[in-house]
DNA sequence: ATCTTTCCCACCTAGGTGTGAACC
DNA sequence: ATGGTTCACACCTAGGTGGGAAAG
């Protein structure tokens, strides 16, 4: 009697999603979020920082899932391929290559989704988003994923079905989200887009409407 | 070769926690962390706020596990259960029955545990936290507890192994947890402790050091 | 010189505290 | 009048931004 109560809280963790999805796992979809965000910074070629402590993304990778088995349960894996074998620079406005890439290490580490492992219809029910990824160049303790600044990567996302015998449902890759490592931003195209749709940068944002509007910026005040 | 490799960061996850193991859950233990906190929170009988859009629970119920299969699957739960069937109300610096309780419902909702599901594994390599669950009076949508102000109530947890056929594999209750649901602190012994020793009162905690110390309190200051 | 990285910083987002007056 | 509840608020914790100087 007690014991029906709690099991059907458990029980209730599946019931959305349901009908997304499909036990076969024939025809898993998986799409990515905020798409036309994306390719605003491709257009200008995007570039992500990197840090010590490792930096978030922006934009954030989000997708959206679609045709797994509801009651199966799954783990969500994010890593980074290099697209090419160059080293970059930004040389005059444009990204050029210089030389070829540092190591031979075309992989990045394997970052896996907090939400680790679930059921297919809690990755059904709603947007995944991969907000918590860092970023870094260094060898670090934690989840953080290393890259090599001034190298091209691309996000791959795989779907792994966890069970007594893991099995890799999914691969994908976007090419909206590729993007370039860098310590500091390099474009100013890619520093105005950042602090035009990350709320995180407001502060930046609040100067430049202060001083389009012709009043005195943020920066200034500070001098005495 | 590409698969194997994100293979094994599934399999990472499972790595810690295994020395703490036993497939055969003959001996599940779990002890609460903090224990002496949350004795001194008892000793002058525990409040918890509870509000319209959900209260975090001060101390934080955390407590370490043992014994679990560390590659099967459990979720974890929490529910409040009435201790008594009285009302209470606070006269005179002292809690005294009031009559009855109110409602039949002498349980709570059930609030699972954000990582659920996780492997064995995953509960047993660290500290299982509640700090996100959050107490309420209200029916709402989110995963708020409900609870009935002025009414007494002690945490249960419950381990549930997910699978084909879910099981529940332990129940737990810690007396040292017991509280009585308010809308406002009554007794101020209660209300001092929690200034003392939640990092997100601190700004009463400098008030009193401040007036202790005979400079002017914080307070005062805003009066023009 | 030039290019890349590091560090500290002011400024945000996001949200968890008890207070005290207002409300019922 | 009384006792319980609600709300806006100042003040925190916690941590994510790019800037700009300094260091490699």
């Amino acid at each position: 009697r007690c014991a029906s109560r709690l099991l059907s809280a458990v029980e209730r963790q599946l019931q959305e999603g349901r009908e997304k999805g499909d036990p076969s796992e024939s025809s898993v979809r998986v799409s990515l979020e905020e798409a036309e965000l994306w390719r605003k910074f491709r257009e200008v070629t995007n570039e992500m920082i990197v840090t010590k402590s490792g930096r978030r993304m922006f934009p954030i990778l989000k997708v959206s899932i679609c045709g797994l088995d509801p009651s199966a349960m799954y783990s969500l894996l994010l890593d980074f391929v290099g697209t090419d074998s160059c080293r970059w620079k930004y040389v005059n406005g444009e990204w050029v290559s210089a030389g070829k890439a540092d190591s031979g290490r075309r992989q990045s580490g394997v970052y896996i989704h907090p939400d680790s492992p679930n059921f297919g219809a809690h990755w059904m029910k709603a947007v995944v988003t991969f907000n918590k990824v860092k970023l870094t160049n260094k060898v670090n303790g934690g989840g953080q994923i290393m890259l090599n600044s001034l190298h091209k990567y691309e996000p791959h996302l795989h779907i792994v079905r966890v069970a007594t015998n893991h099995r890799l449902v999914c691969n994908v890759s976007f090419p909206d989200t590729e993007f370039i490592a860098v310590t500091a931003y390099q474009n100013e195209e890619i520093t105005a887009l950042k602090i035009k749709y990350n709320p995180f940068a407001k502060a930046f944002l609040d100067a430049k409407d202060r001083n389009s509007a012709g009043g005195r910026s943020l920066m200034e005040t500070s001098e005495g």
